[in-house]
DNA sequence: AATAGATTTATACTTATTCTAAATTGAAAT
DNA sequence: ATTTCAATTTAGAATAAGTATAAATCTATT
């Protein structure tokens, strides 16, 4: 019964975020919708990227940036940030499930999810810093 | 060449959250420090944490809340939220090494760090769900 | 006591996001 | 076709966390 309402809005949000190949922020979805020629208040987009998040269709990433990011890939994955330039990718390799069983014991928390962050150097900003 | 300059401020700053049990905010170590008497300013309170998290005395944790917070173990160790009540703790067995190296091979970073949150219920939650 | 550098203070500002009340839209019922 | 009602959008105000700024205060050294 997930009935799910795409108003003009929310599909316009969620064709940006499908068509980015980076991960953008709420301000950065606005302006690629001025770009596509929208005009939405700026409410609209959050609360559509709220409603689109709460549909599964999307993700809010918490990169420990100020602002979110968006990603339009629901399924498991974790991120990985450049120290120098500030992309961000995706990590596919699961985080390894006897790790979190070991947590679980160590906390005697009932673990239902880990978020993991990761920091580092990307290969384009390695290159360029050998020279 | 590590000087550390610890005035009255940055002391009494360092004390609550060293003494806190729990991963207050900067809002948090404010109230302690109104409840022992201090009255420092609020940019005083915010420069002072990140006086100390920059000397490593202290360490800023980004949750995915909005508000950091703030933690005065500073070995290497994650975290984890209850989905609950909120609660904060700390995860002391370590992310393991191989995944992290297969992660490296898979994005091709320089990997230096990775900031785990975990999410689950708690002991008590658990608990007390049950009855 | 005089100077200089670092620190603190009070306050203004910024950024990201949420809230609010009125206006608009759209589907269902008449 | 018109009414109706809920959901949504809009514009703008409000909030929360944190940073910036300029003046005042401390502190160590000459």
């Amino acid at each position: 019964m997930k009935t799910i309402n795409l108003t003009t809005q929310r599909q316009a949000v969620y064709d940006v975020v499908r068509q980015s190949e980076d991960h953008p922020t709420a301000a950065e979805v606005m302006n690629r919708l001025v770009e596509r020629g929208h005009s939405f208040a700026y409410g609209t987009v959050y609360n559509s990227l709220r409603y689109l998040a709460d549909k599964e269709l999307i993700r809010e990433l918490k990169l420990g940036e100020t602002a979110s990011r968006y990603d339009a890939r629901t399924d498991d994955h974790q991120h990985i940030v450049c120290e120098v330039c500030g992309r961000v990718d995706e990590v596919m390799t699961p985080v390894p499930e006897e790790w979190m069983t070991r947590v679980a014991e160590e906390t005697e928390y009932e673990v239902h999810e880990a978020h993991v962050v990761l920091e580092g150097v990307c290969a384009e900003c390695r290159s360029k810093r050998k020279r």
